[in-house]
DNA sequence: ATGGCTTGAGTGTCAAGA
């Protein structure tokens, strides 16, 4: 099984790139963060087309995400339980042998800001659910936009970002934290290329510059870590037109 | 320099992203 994790920053605009990114690479599990649609404008349809079928959760404007497959997922889960929250940012799946979460974690802004103070609650409540998943789905595959960097050496320059958003140490514990539910970093349980990064500000030409950092993961539950063949980040979308400002994750699992 | 792009909403220009 092959599964990826894409912020796509609005399924709409992006439609053509997915459509064609499912096309040349046939993932087993796609799953995305900020389609900006809401249910009613999902795309389906054109989804289907090239042999995928949709489970999603969005919004309006904001947040939004999806899993597509191949064969058809069960048992969704569309919130935590216990924990209301009006934005969409969480959806989970049973697609094959595996338990799939897709997240998009708050972005936090900043230190002060209400957000920041969200991103952490939200992160918390996160955590203390997917210890209840793991505990009935051993094979958990936990993907998503993290917003965190988990270790400087996902960051393209830890001493201007020091402390910032994404990489302060309250957000890289909350990391730390979800990951001790049993699970890791697929990203890490393989030798990887110097300055590998899923994300790129748009602006001052970030990407040509390899002004990144790799904040979208897969993390995979112990159980299943020993048969994780691969994990990838592929930076050729990030180079078309109208990019996505984050780039696929793939992992390859031999389940 | 709190900007720099991109998106969505909505038709002004601003919020939000990271």
């Amino acid at each position: 099984m092959r599964v990826t994790t894409w912020n796509v920053n609005s399924l709409k605009v992006r439609l053509p790139q997915v459509l064609e990114w499912l096309k040349l690479h046939q993932p087993d599990a796609l799953c995305l963060q900020e389609t900006k649609l809401e249910d009613a404008k999902f795309p389906a349809a054109e989804l289907q087309a090239v042999g995928y079928q949709s489970l999603y959760c969005g919004q309006k404007t904001y947040n939004g995400v999806a899993i597509l497959t191949r064969q058809s997922g069960t048992g969704m889960l569309a919130e935590v339980p216990g924990y209301s929250d009006p934005q969409k940012r969480v959806l989970a799946a049973n697609v094959g042998e595996l338990r799939i979460v897709c997240l998009y974690v708050p972005n936090g802004q900043s230190l002060d800001s209400d957000k920041y103070r969200y991103k952490l609650e939200w992160l918390a409540a996160v955590t203390a659910w997917l210890k209840q998943e793991i505990a009935m789905h051993p094979r958990l595959v936990v993907v998503g936009d993290f917003n965190v960097a988990p270790d400087d050496r996902d960051v393209h320059d830890p001493k201007a970002w020091e402390g910032q958003v994404l990489v302060s140490a309250p957000e890289r514990a909350a990391f730390q934290n979800l990951i001790g539910v049993g699970m890791k970093d697929a990203f890490r349980l393989f030798e990887q290329p110097e300055r590998s990064y899923s994300w790129w500000d748009y602006r001052m030409n970030a990407f040509r510059r390899k002004m990144g950092m790799r904040i979208d993961h897969i993390l995979v539950s112990e159980a299943l870590a020993k048969s994780c063949r691969s994990c990838s980040i592929d930076i050729e979308p990030r180079k078309s037109e109208r990019p996505s400002d984050h780039t696929p994750v793939s992992a390859e699992l031999d389940v």
